[in-house]
DNA sequence: GCCGTACCGTACCGTTCGGTACGGTACGGT
DNA sequence: ACCGTACCGTACCGAACGGTACGGTACGGC
């Protein structure tokens, strides 16, 4: 299981104003070329036509290829399903390290593209998409696309909101005693329900707000949480 | 589609400490007693093997009944489903209207009890399991189980926050400018990444923090955001 | 005693899908 | 000219699943 599958980060960049790369093929993670290319059309039928829609047979048929070069280079369609996820988490722009923020405005600003990047990259239909298959292959003791897209996918995320965090503190724009509970409180004032009612389908999720609006209030309201020299709030638990 | 599907709420109540029913067959919600029996078999299937697991032959077998049944009384396989969502929806205690909170305290204590009955809910298999089928249900356009499930489950949970919400607003207790706003910072507080996190298989979910920590944490910090007497905080947006 | 209703159990059908096998082709190396 | 590699396209197989049909049985009404 899980054939192919290795290579970390690498050649991370970011300018324009998309959290996504704009060449298709860049992202590379392991794969050929054709095999990219491959992965490319099939993530655009899981995205058009969801789990179902993503055969073997209509995958082959879509992108020119041939079945047995389909298991010969995923080796089993969950194989296809991990290289899928990994593919795309490797095309998601990840800020690495340097510019930590180190005056207010520069982490309020931080926060502020960090907010707006989650929310991108959350609701975007690729996004919705993958979770939609991820999570609908758990079974029971997990290990399974799930796992893959945990790891990919909310880790790397998680890992730069902690290394942001980390930078507030030591620079004295925040202060808070758990790492983890502070970037809990910080997803969920980002996120919401908007998650979880666009993967439902709910198509109303951030249409009554841009995602601009809704990141500067989350990031207003942690802010008014976590900024030290504020109000005297006793921090319970 | 959607054959058997009619008849709202009906004969609430709720005493003891859990958020479900302890008897099984309780929650009518317009299905027969025997019809009932064959749904706990279902959700029973469903959560224990994923969506794969419930097959008509599988659930037909470990129900004792005929295929030929099922298809009378749920017309189809989408009917089923629906007919799960729904009878597991009424089975979940709703505390309606009734004892609203006056005094502070009971505000409080109101909003630490809808906390823990959402984080009780939401990340309990049964709710994990019929979320997973939702979200692994919706394909383009929408309007499948996951519908269902949006409007029987989480839009009740809603209206409850939100008169909860009112009624703080009317008592003096919290002042916010947009109802759906507050509420939509609440869940976030009470939820975090958890829900995605248990949805996609991760084991580690709450076991880290009880429920009820987790609850007065998300309690504290949203009386802090939302408290109009304590700290000068310039309400944004 | 007879009938209708509701149900069970099993067998069956058509389709779909994962996975495999086979023949054919372009191409680069030697 | 020959061969290995990598690939495509198609055909095929076996299993599983949704859905249907049929025979059999318990039971209540009359």
């Amino acid at each position: 299981m899980l054939a192919a599958a290795g290579r970390s980060g690498q050649s991370e960049m970011g300018g324009d104003g998309s959290v996504f790369d704009g060449d298709p093929a860049s992202g590379d993670a392991g794969f050929s070329a054709r095999q990219n290319e491959v992965l490319e059309v099939a993530l655009r039928l899981l995205v058009e036509g969801g789990d179902r829609a993503l055969t073997t047979a209509a995958l082959a048929r879509a992108a020119n290829c041939s079945k047995e070069s389909l298991y010969k280079w995923f080796g089993d369609r969950d194989g296809l399903l991990a290289a899928i996820v990994t593919h795309q988490a490797s095309r998601v722009r990840i800020i690495d390290a340097a510019a930590l923020p180190k005056t207010r405005d520069e982490f309020e600003a931080a926060l502020q593209l960090f907010a707006e990047d989650l929310l991108t990259v959350l609701l975007s239909d690729t996004s919705l998409a993958l979770n939609r298959l991820s999570v609908g292959s758990v079974r029971g003791d997990n290990s399974g696309v799930g796992a893959v897209l945990l790891e990919r996918g909310k880790r790397r995320i998680e890992e730069r909101a902690h290394r942001l965090l980390e930078a507030g503190q030591a620079g004295g724009h925040i202060g808070f005693a758990d790492a983890a509970s502070a970037y809990q409180t910080l997803y969920g004032l980002i996120i919401g329900d908007l998650h979880i009612n666009a993967l439902l389908g709910d198509q109303s999720a951030v249409s009554t707000l841009s995602i601009g609006e809704q990141a500067r209030g989350a990031v207003a309201r942690f802010l008014t949480l976590y900024a030290p020299a504020k109000a005297g709030s006793k921090t319970s638990t």
